[in-house]
RNA sequence: GGGCACGUAGCUCAGCGGUAGAGCAUUCGCUUCACACGCGAAGGGUCACAGGUUCGAUCCCUGUCGUGCCCA
């Protein structure tokens, strides 16, 4: 006997551990049924190894995990492919915070070697927290496939597609602006910053132009939102267009506080629109005057050190052409004076020049970046050469990880040429080979691949995979996927023994044994070669760019790879489409010719119920997991499909969680009903030979119920699906098969009988298939509970056959139960407007009714009377005196409401529901006076608005009829 | 500045050339023998605004206003 209500808490993990121990979800499984079944693959867009689950988790997985079993169940041999990534960034920065919480040794004080094996600790430990959420939420992975992007097989992968990619010139060392950040103190990509629009200032500064005695301006102003960086200005640019400045373009601009002298170019950059027309250069720290740099060959003066301190004083490019070089002899010589390489820093030597600027200047070496922009507003306010400060607001770049403001940084790191690899991966979606669901984001992912710059592969990480090349003196480099092969190349290079050492070392030697012709290096004399590898690690995306083919075991060619490459789909946010969707496109078809995917289905973001997005700081994040806790995962997966309508987001609401966790207690109540009245399958039954119109009508509706789930999962339209499940069962099967099955049930036609409890068991099964993917576990207890009468089950519901809906049913049975339910429903209606007791029983009276009808009515007299609380129904030409009236098809309804009915509010009712059919006549015949309307419209049109134009007429006929003798009456 | 969505019942959202729908909330009535996480009934909408196309527009087009997101 069921329970009363489900309790998910006691029933999800029993069925979790019934579906592994079936092995329910390996791949493969399929082909022990049916050697020939298809290929349906999947692979989850790996979550953070440090993550844990949050409801844009939830979502995704949940589509994936329907579509999963979906397939699965129509015999699909279904590879779903779970695993996690690295997070080199996340996952390093943990473990340094719980090494300083511990109050252990730092990370450099462990060494990279030590500090490795703690982060491996820490995965081993608790590396699988997302995993069991995921299990938790009932995803239908193949767990025993799981991969990690740092297991020794995909990281064969990922060195093996770095140095093809190196071998084909794809992936090279360039010195560029990257985004910098100085918490970190790595390389990012443009995707994991962030532009956090914030209040700041626009401080107008007046840069003297120099030998500017018979010019009419003797300053340029310049605006900027970050000041400290005017250290490295290099030049001042002004539109070529500029009316105003043409006359100054070539001329110089001598650098307050620094000194130094720079020209004034001519730049598109510059917006004349923009404050005074010029802009200053600082190519060094902004992506913009980097490109204006490289125009006009400017030079990079980087005025900061890796954690965004101000760090000038040794640099000789800073101290070129600036008046003190020009004082002291040279940028060499003020290098000398204030300093010199070793220099320890309280010893620079600055007091002892006689000038003050000097010493001001120095004084700035060595300050955070926001104070000395403090600092330097003052220095120039003291010079009078700070004109104005406005209030600004600008978009200022974070780190997504470290939450510190990131700084354009020039530094050397690796790269992929993207646009390359750019070129086939757009065109694939162009050619239809993957297609975008919905077919708009497409756009979106055209936009950003057409423009995609280089992307910036290495990070000054030590947890991820090491860069497979080993650096060798004369500026060799040796890349290859074993040290070995790397070693020996250096051998026949070099011709000596080669030897792997440290980085300070190979470099100490290099310095030692390198012999020059001027500035070139030509040979490297030393017994030894000394060989050092690249210190830097591979961005994570670049591993989980490789995640569609690397899981399956490439680049070895394993049954897998051909079996379920290209998978079938992708599914994922439209806020990931950069991250996952381009590195895979464009790393999949490089490396296998084929696209990684054949469809990729974008889902929207999960919200708050007011539309915010969720996030910490603001307070408003639901936990998933406390929602499982409250409700199950079935109503939290339902509710997840059912608001996943293409291209909105989903607005999460509690009430929302609610009413379906009601739903499926609402499905456990039926299968409970039907278990107390002996519903039991029975062995070869056949549902589209039953005889009771009642059991043909619910096999009608369940077919095209079937047929409705079944083509909105195949079109990824996961609400249409789920609302047409619920309607099916709640406002069908419960509110109307069942109620119509309980007087059979409690009548004495055992056949019938038979029929009905045999039918209930059967559609009951037909429901619990097609709402399986959605409510995976309470489903399958049912599917457990109602297997042990009967014949025994085949398999678990998650891998039964999904229904294959019948195309012939019976229509006449759909008219005939539709008005059966009609008519209840118009005195279910009338009853209440009457406010009759639902206590007292009326007789119903048909008038003007046809034979069929008749015959109908005596066909479902318990069902009325038992519904509808009637006491008797009869017949008779004219409706009886003092009874309250509708109409049903060509029939009249009368409920004797002797003594009860109120003659006025009756009247009113009447007047008010033959209104309703006039206006609507009155509409039709609109319709029908205007000629174009004839001429123009289809004939279904036409014929569907005679046809409602003439019920209508027929029905306020009669509605007037009742009028007239309620008239009588009084 | 460029691009993409979205404005439909109190709320959250479906729908999409010809009768405006659901869930929740609200109101009323029900201890009816599966279910009060329930049953029955009801109220509630110039489908943002203004033009246009069309015999006909909530739906297609244009513009305006508003909201959100992405990119620069």
């Amino acid at each position: 006997m069921l329970e009363k209500t489900y309790d998910h808490a006691a029933i999800e993990p029993r069925m979790s551990k019934a579906w592994e121990d079936a092995e329910a979800f390996h791949a493969g499984k399929a082909l022990e049924v049916n050697p020939k079944a298809e290929p349906y693959s999947i692979v989850i867009p790996p979550p953070n190894v440090t993550g844990s689950l949050h409801m844009g988790h939830a979502l995704n997985n949940t589509l994936q995990d329907v579509l999963a079993r979906f397939y699965r169940m129509r015999g699909r041999d279904v590879l779903w492919q779970p695993g996690t990534d690295h997070a080199g960034i996340a996952t390093q920065s943990l473990v340094e915070r719980q090494l300083m919480e511990k109050q252990e040794p730092s990370r450099r004080d462990l060494g990279r070697e030590e500090f490795l094996r703690r982060v491996w600790a820490w995965k081993e430990h608790s590396g699988g927290t997302i995993v069991n959420q995921l299990k938790r939420l009932g995803a239908s992975c193949d767990w025993s496939r799981e991969r990690f992007t740092m297991d020794e097989g995909l990281s064969r992968a990922v060195v093996k597609v770095f140095v093809d990619l190196y071998n084909e010139g794809l992936i090279y060392k360039d010195k560029r602006l990257v985004n910098w950040d100085p918490k970190l103190q790595t390389a990012i990509s443009d995707l994991e910053v962030i532009p956090v629009e914030t209040k700041g200032h626009l401080w107008y500064f007046k840069y003297p132009i120099k030998d500017a005695e018979s010019l009419e301006r003797k300053f340029v102003v310049v605006a900027t939102t970050r000041p400290e960086t005017m250290l490295g200005d290099t030049a001042v640019a002004v539109n070529p267009e500029d009316e105003r400045w043409k006359p100054y373009i070539g001329k110089t601009v001598v650098l307050p506080l620094v000194g130094r002298e720079i020209p004034i170019v001519a730049d598109e950059h510059a917006d004349p629109e923009q404050g005074s027309g010029a802009v200053k250069i600082t190519p060094a720290h902004d992506f913009n005057d980097f490109e204006v740099g490289r125009r006009h060959d400017l030079p990079l003066i980087n005025i900061f050190d890796q954690t965004a301190h101000l760090s000038f004083a040794l640099d000789r490019e800073f101290w070129k052409n600036t008046n003190f070089a020009n004082k002291y002899g040279g940028a060499e010589a003020v290098r000398d004076l204030i300093g010199g390489m070793d220099g320890d820093p309280a010893e620079y030597v600055p007091y002892k020049i006689d000038d003050l600027e000097l010493d001001e200047l120095r004084n700035l070496n060595g300050l955070d970046r926001f104070i000395a922009r403090k600092r330097i507003v003052e220095m120039m306010e003291y010079r009078g050469l700070l004109e104005k400060v406005e209030p600004h607001t600008l978009k200022v770049p974070y780190g997504d990880r470290s939450n510190v403001v990131i700084e354009p940084f020039l530094t050397v790191q690796w790269y992929v040429d993207a646009r390359t690899l750019a070129k086939e991966a757009i065109s694939a979606v162009e050619d239809g080979r993957t297609q975008f669901i919905p077919a708009n984001w497409s756009k979106t992912y055209f936009e950003w691949m057409r423009n995609i710059q280089p992307w910036c592969i290495s990070r000054q990480l030590w947890w991820g995979h090491r860069i497979p090349v080993w650096y060798g003196p004369l500026g060799r480099e040796f890349c290859n996927t074993v040290e070995d092969e790397a070693k020996r190349s250096a051998e026949l290079e070099f011709k000596k023994p080669v030897k792997i050492v440290d980085r300070e070392e190979a470099l100490k030697l290099f310095l030692l044994h390198t012999a020059y012709k001027g500035t070139t290096p030509v040979s490297f004399e030393h017994d030894f070669v000394p060989l050092y590898r690249d210190e830097d690690v591979l961005d994570t995306w670049f591993s989980s760019g490789l995640w569609p083919f690397s899981t399956l075991g490439w680049p070895d060619e394993t049954p897998e790879l051909a079996r379920y490459y290209p998978t079938s789909v992708l599914v994922t946010g439209f806020d990931i489409i950069f991250f996952w969707v381009a590195r895979m496109m464009m790393m999949g078809l490089h490396f296998n010719k084929e696209v990684p995917f054949r469809d990729v289905y974008i889902h929207a973001l999960v919200r708050d119920e007011k539309g915010a997005k969720m996030s910490k700081s603001k307070g408003n994040v639901v936990d998933p997991l406390s929602v499982m806790d409250n409700y199950g995962a079935d109503a939290l997966r339902f509710t997840m499909a059912a608001m996943a309508a293409q291209g909105r987001d989903v607005k999460l609401s509690m009430q929302r969680i609610e009413g379906y966790r009601n739903f499926a207690t609402k499905l456990w109540n039926a299968a409970r009903f039907c278990e107390m009245n002996g519903c039991v399958r029975k062995e070869g039954f056949d549902p589209a030979g039953a005889k009771l119109t009642l059991n043909r009508w619910i096999y009608a509706e369940s077919q095209a119920t079937a047929a409705a789930v079944t083509e909105a999962i195949e079109a990824y339209r996961f609400n249409d699906a789920a609302g047409a499940v619920y309607r099916f069962v709640w406002n069908r099967f419960c509110d109307w098969y069942l109620e119509f099955a309980k007087p059979v049930f409690m009548g004495d036609d055992e056949a019938a009988k038979a029929e009905t409890q045999a039918m209930a068991a059967w559609t009951l099964d037909e429901i619990l298939k097609l709402l399986h993917p959605f409510m995976p576990f309470v489903t399958e207890e049912l599917w457990t509970v109602t297997g042990e009468e009967g014949p025994a089950r085949e398999s678990p519901l998650t891998l039964a056959s999904w229904p294959v809906p019948a195309k012939d049913t019976d229509a006449n049975a759909l008219a005939e139960i539709d008005w059966v339910i009609d008519l209840i429903s118009e005195i279910r209606s009338l009853r209440s407007e009457m406010n009759v007791q639902p206590a007292t029983l009326l007789p119903l009276t048909l008038s003007g009714a046809t034979e069929d009808t008749k015959a109908r009515a005596a066909r479902y007299e318990t069902f009325l009377k038992r519904m509808a609380r009637l006491s008797d129904i009869g017949f008779a030409d004219v409706p009886p005196q003092g009874s309250a009236q509708f109409v049903l098809g060509e029939a009249t309804m009368a409920l004797a409401l002797a003594g009860v009915i109120d003659i006025a509010a009756e009247r009113e009712r009447l007047t008010k529901e033959i209104g309703k059919h006039v206006s609507e006549i009155t509409k039709i015949d609109a319709r029908f006076a205007n000629e174009q309307f004839v001429a123009k419209a289809t004939e279904e049109v036409l014929e569907d608005n005679r046809e409602r134009r003439a019920e209508a007429e027929a029905a306020a006929e009669r509605l007037k009829a009742a009028l007239q003798r309620l008239a009588n009456v009084a």
